[in-house]
DNA sequence: CTGGGGATGGGGCCC
DNA sequence: AGGGCCCCATCCCCA
């Protein structure tokens, strides 16, 4: 399945059209262009776009918002359970995949990260906390009380606050659209680095060099090039490499271990 | 082939 | 509760 970024891009650094013209947007709010009936995104021609256009946040009447997850008590700590029953029906594949401007993680992928966190005092694998000891403070803490947990619908992701499973539907409703390119995005901060890659802002600078970057985090990546230890390291040769990608793809190609 | 830059996704935290 | 931001992660592309 082809994802966002697969995405052919046509904006090089040396062949950006002038988007100076664009710096200073507005956010324009069209609740008009909702589909009543269902969230999902459409995203309209360009042409008829404001420079960017950021819907607003969703408002999840109790219908709405019950498509697309069910609470789903859970006591803790408690027996294994079984894996929760979810009432897809109420939305087609057809409907999830249409006027999306990504996919969403392949049945692979999620079985990939339930393996990176399992829990050993619960048969349940998650992919949303951020790791192993955040899951058993939240789901193995002393208190006996149930707890309530909220799973899309849409991906069976389980969350354990209603306002952190409405961020999420957001990445399957993409409210955010970029006029220029068309492009959805699930937050508008989102689409304003997005709207960097046309309009060239680089606000954010090395101060080793004269580089400067859209992205925070691609100025971080960056400013391990200029150490000379970098952060990850191979544990087979002892080779640290600025980014994990790279350290994988080292370790991919099979780290003979005296490099 | 490797390293680095660019772009993007998503959960969590703070206000 | 929601928005903004941080941080981490991942992939593509190119020199």
């Amino acid at each position: 399945m082809p994802r966002s970024f697969l995405v052919k891009k046509h904006f090089s650094s040396s062949k950006k059209p002038n988007y100076s013209e664009l710096e200073s947007q507005t956010v324009i709010v069209s609740p008009h262009l909702y589909d009543q009936s269902y969230p999902m995104l459409a995203i309209p021609a360009p042409e008829v776009l404001s420079p960017a256009i950021c819907y607003p946040p969703l408002v999840w009447d109790s219908g709405l918002l019950s498509s697309f997850f069910t609470p789903v008590p859970v006591a803790a700590p408690g027996p294994p359970e079984e894996p929760k029953a979810l009432d897809l029906t109420s939305l087609s594949s057809d409907d999830y995949d249409s006027g999306k401007g990504s996919d969403p993680p392949s049945p692979v992928s999620l079985e990939e990260e339930a393996e990176k966190f399992s829990c050993d005092q619960c048969p349940e694998s998650y992919t949303t906390l951020p790791s192993p000891s955040k899951h058993q403070q939240l789901q193995h803490s002393e208190d006996t009380q149930p707890r309530k947990s909220f799973i899309c619908k849409v991906c069976e992701k389980e969350y354990v606050s209603l306002g952190a499973l409405k961020m999420h539907i957001r990445s399957h409703t993409l409210p955010c659209v970029c006029k220029i390119c068309g492009k959805a995005f699930s937050r508008p901060w989102l689409l304003q680095g997005h709207i960097r890659t046309h309009t060239g802002e680089k606000p954010f600078s090395c101060t080793h060099c004269s580089r400067a970057f859209a992205d925070r985090s691609n100025l971080r990546a960056h400013l391990q090039t200029h150490s000379d230890v970098k952060k990850y390291q191979c544990k087979s040769c002892a080779r640290t490499f600025s980014r994990m990608s790279l350290l994988h793809k080292h370790e991919e190609t099979g780290c003979s271990g005296s490099r």
